[in-house]
DNA sequence: TAAATATATAAAGGTATACTGATGTATTGA
DNA sequence: TCAATACATCAGTATACCTTTATATATTTA
């Protein structure tokens, strides 16, 4: 490994404990489901709550976690709020992770 | 949307579940820092344990986690177990995650 | 056979997290 | 001002999870 390259795995190794925290976001399957949701532009909490068919609190209780690892933004408009992806990465990753799920998965019957 | 997109999805909605069984894998720094050091071949629990510097049977419990979601793979020589990478795209996974994370926080204080 | 080695498992504690139901707050409209 | 709307928060419960300490199992070696 060359000195460059050394850098960058110690670069790595150092950001696996933020890497955690917004992995932590992908552990749950709602959140996963409301991250994607959001990958067509802003949407209200509301409109949130009927597509996911979820309660309202729970809606709120997992976005406010995606808001605390800033993977999603907050506008608010007098009483409509907007939440809509930070970062378009993270959709990427989640597709990712989905795929390699469902490979791992097709190997076995169950985790 | 094409019916084609439509499809696809619909297939990565479905798959959303055991997307969050593995995402689970990498929401703590532990799992993530044994993933990154499996990247480079297999290693006994032994040597990870040293590298880690964690106690054993928290390295233990942490791969058989990674073993359940099939992201590890086990080979037994006697009393030695040497555990690999099952597929290197979780690595990828990672390294993707760990740079978002970083980039993410940079715009902020702490998470 | 006894000791040492490599790994897994069990028990227990403490914290974190998902979820529900109830309530609070702020804004809009009648 | 009163009711309705949109969202957040709180209290409570149940479960999951990380971690430690102790112990079990299996294999090798003396």
């Amino acid at each position: 490994m060359s000195a460059k390259e050394q850098d960058k795995a110690i670069e790595l190794e150092r950001s696996l404990g933020v890497a955690a925290v917004v992995g932590k976001s992908l552990s749950d399957e709602n959140r996963l489901r409301i991250l994607l949701s959001l990958c067509n532009g802003r949407k209200t909490v509301s409109t949130i709550v009927e597509e996911m068919n979820l309660s309202q609190p729970l809606v709120s209780h997992h976005l406010k976690e995606l808001r605390r690892c800033l993977l999603v933004k907050v506008e608010r408009k007098c009483l409509i709020v907007y939440y809509e992806i930070a970062d378009e990465r993270i959709i990427d990753i989640v597709r990712r992770l989905a795929h390699l799920a469902t490979d791992l998965l097709s190997q076995r019957d169950t985790f």
